[in-house]
This record gives C-alpha cells, structure tokens and sequence, in this order.
DNA sequence: AAGTGGTCTAGACCACTCA
DNA sequence: GAGTGGTCTAGACCACTTC
C-alpha cells in the first residue's frame, strides 16, 4: 500500500499509521489529541480531523467524542476475498469459459424454501443449475434460485448467453447479502459432473443476496471441486463504514 | 446499517446511496458535481466533499480529478469474513475452550519453509501444533510456524496458556497477510484427532502473516472438521483505503 | 470548567479534463 | 476557459467526558 506523504493529511497519515504498524502505540493507547497534532504539524483543525477520521474509517482507530482518539483493539482480522462471476474469474486467469445448463425451470417454493426467501409456500421460483467449464474442465456448479417477482425480467434470461450474476448485478448493484463457506462431500452425481476424484472434497460457497429493503432476491449455492479451486483474500482490519453508528462491540 | 441523516452530511450520504442502491443511478452513471450538490444542499462545499468521500472509501462511488464523480462499477463483491481467535470464537459461542499441545519445538528450516518465510535455509523456526477443544470436542487443528529472530519472546511462550494470535496480537498488531481458504481430505493422523468421520472433509485456513517491512512472521495452517465448521461473512463492495492511489484497474 | 471529537462554514489555490 | 475534484485554512458551535 503506498502512503501519500504528498499531502499534510498522509503526512500525518503516515505518522500515526507507522506508529501503530511499528508496535509503538499499543492497541488501546491514546493517539494525540487533534490539538496536539495540529501544534505538532502546524496545520488546521481540519486537516488533522481528517486523516484520523479516514483511519478510523479503515479500522485502526477508535474516537470517542469527549474522550479522546485510541488505537483500536484488533481483536479480530478480517477476509477480504473476492466474489466475482465465474467467467471474469476465468478469462482473468486467461482461460476459456463456457457454461451447460442442467437445469432451468420455474417452481412452486417448497415449505424450506419459502422460509428461505420469507414467501408464503407455493411461491413461484426460478431455479436454475448451470455447470461452468473452464477451458473443457469443469470447474464450478452453481445452484440458484431467484424471486422473479423481485427480479424482473430474469426470466426470460438465457443463463448461457449472459450469467445471472451479472444479470443481477446490472438489476440491484450494491445488494446486501452473507455467505457461509463449507468443505463437504457432494452427492455422487456432483462429483460426477465435475469429475471429481473419489475422494475428493468440493468447497461450497452459498450466498443469500438481499435487496436494500432486506427481501431476499437470489439464493446461490456455488460448489467447486476441492483441489481445482481455492477461496483466497486480503488481510486487514475491519473497516468501519461511515453508515455505522460507533461501534457497539464491546 | 442505519444511516444517521440527523447530520448534513448524513442526508447527502443518504440521498445519494440511496440512489445508488436503489438502481436509480447505475454503475457508471454520473453523480451531481459537488457544485450541483451544494446548490441542492445548500451546505458548504466541504461538507458535500465529506460525505462523498466517505461514499468513495466505502467502495461506492468513484472520483475522477477534472472529470467528476459516477457510480462504481461493482463487477465484484467482497466476502467480509472475521478470522478471530479459536478460543474468542468458542467463547462467543459461551463454550469452553481446551487446547493440548502436539508438538513444539524449534528447528530448522527446511528449503520449502525457508522460501516461505524468504530465509535461507537451515534458519531456526519455530514450529507448534495445536489442537483446540470446544467443550471436549476437537474443532481445530493449529499448525504454526513462527520466525523466532522477528517475534521476540515467542520461544518462551507456552502456547496451552496464551494462544499464538493473541501473542502475535500484541507483538505486531495489524500485520498484513493473506490467507487461502480449501476444502481438503487430511491425513489419518488428522481425522483420527479431529474425530473426522470416514469420508468427512476438511476445511483448511491458510494465513501468512506478514511484518510491515513484508517480512514473514508466521505461516499458520487451521484445519476444521468439515461438519463442524463454516466460514462466514457479510458481503460489501471493495472498500478502498484511503491510503491507496486512485484505482489503476481500467 | 477544561478538554475532547463531530460538524459546519465561506472562502481559497491547485491539478486536472474537456471542449 | 469552464468545470471538476483535492486540499487546506481559520474560524465557529455543539455534545460529550472527566475532574
């Protein structure tokens, strides 16, 4: 990561971040109060209030209005790993993409389901399963449902012809969701379609995908064969999003 | 996440996010030009500027000097995932946390772990391994090598007292690193100690650790029964520190 | 009462892009 | 040259904490 020490802000970016990487400040010690950072640098409150709200924002500080400006405990790291579409995925690598369709059908939600998807039973629901190959060698199943009440237009979608990741994408960018990350046995007939060894493990990421307004839009199970395929991320602190209120975690 | 719109701030952020997640504004769209904001506001121009780089950092929006400001294109998503401690995560859970040390000892290093950590070979490491209990059940295996001459103190640490994360914790706080997540089929020895059932996969954590200056501190491999455990997290777009240069990825 | 951070203002200069 | 965002200033008032 490049630190501007351009600007008076990374200048004092910089100072308080070494600080904190370097051990010198301890989690849980006072940084300098805004006052005293601005005598130190010799810049304006502003200044100063910004490069500490920008490390906060990224996780490394705690402030507390009336109290003072801490290092933040970092009790916990956190993943960063990314969530593409399959086929960017691939043609990054520089491989070939194409994509089978298993299954493709609209379905009355079972009782399972429906609670998923907080429907009432019986709800029609896309549900499509589709094998992706990466250059002739599959690499991926994904098993999706969708509200196509919520979705418009993902029904008539050829899931071949453009992924319904990007389709959604395109409809409700920025959804809220969680994934659950597994290392399970699947059914023979899995294993079969990816040409898994017998004793092979797959890694199975499922994603819960919300509208802002918190109604579920798609649910997908994404399953890969084990040693064909890795999740892997960044380390860092945990961000803070400015949405948040300050943080009630202790 | 609740939006504080009780602030100036606060109502533009709102506004404009909620264009944003909303679709009314599409990945790629122009947003109004601070100018245009402030005019709509009727606040300073700074205090538009703050709530739209917030909006920037947050991964939402993407400002171009001279050109203006659009809607991010969200080509992917971020998993979010906590990689806390064993025994913080057990606690949460209000079990009981037991760890029996494996082995432990120093030795030297071999070629693969001397390129790992880029030492030359025949450095002294320190290698511990670890198998933490939940309530008396195995859920993790810790397989843990540290370099002693960057982590002072580590060779006296009794690991069944103070977890190695902890330790390092305090000795490097917000280290940077990556970790690689798989599905795998571990050996007998594991399965057998983990109480794996017969045809029961793994999932298997892998971080490297790394000091600011990019030297490795610690390479630690976390193995799970498959059953018993999950990875999980919250999905955001990519945040971007504030640290960085503007993206260089078109 | 003194000190803290949160927010906001009304200016300013700069580097940049586009026409 | 007009418009954009990036940065900075020197003030201000507020809510909050601790003493």
């Amino acid at each position: 990561m490049r630190e501007p020490t351009s600007s008076l802000q990374g200048e004092i970016r910089a100072f308080v971040l070494g600080k904190i990487v370097g051990g010198e400040w301890a989690p849980g010690a006072r940084v300098p109060s805004e006052t005293e950072l601005v005598a130190r640098f010799g810049t304006s409150r502003m200044t100063v209030h910004h490069a500490l709200k920008a490390l906060t924002a990224e996780g490394y500080l705690r402030r507390v209005k009336g109290l003072g400006t801490f290092v933040a405990p970092p009790r916990a790291h956190v993943l960063h790993a990314r969530l593409t579409d399959v086929a960017d995925e691939i043609a990054e690598r520089g491989g070939r993409h194409r994509c089978e369709v298993l299954d493709h059908d609209v379905r009355c939600a079972s009782a399972a389901e429906a609670a998923l998807f907080q429907l009432p039973p019986g709800e029609r629901l896309l549900h499509a399963r589709l094998l992706h190959f990466e250059n002739d060698t599959p690499l991926q199943i994904e098993d999706r449902l969708i509200d196509p009440a919520r979705v418009p237009g993902v029904e008539d979608l050829d899931p071949a012809a453009e992924s319904y990741f990007a389709f959604l994408m395109g409809k409700v960018p920025y959804p809220a969701g969680r994934a659950v990350v597994r290392a399970v046995m699947p059914p023979m007939e899995t294993r079969f379609l990816l040409r898994m060894g017998p004793e092979e493990p797959a890694l199975e990421v499922e994603r819960v995908t919300r509208a802002p307004d918190g109604a579920v839009l798609t649910v997908a199970r994404l399953i890969y064969p084990g040693t064909r395929y890795v999740l892997s991320g960044e380390i860092a602190p945990p961000v803070g999003r400015a949405g948040d209120i300050a943080g009630d975690d202790e």
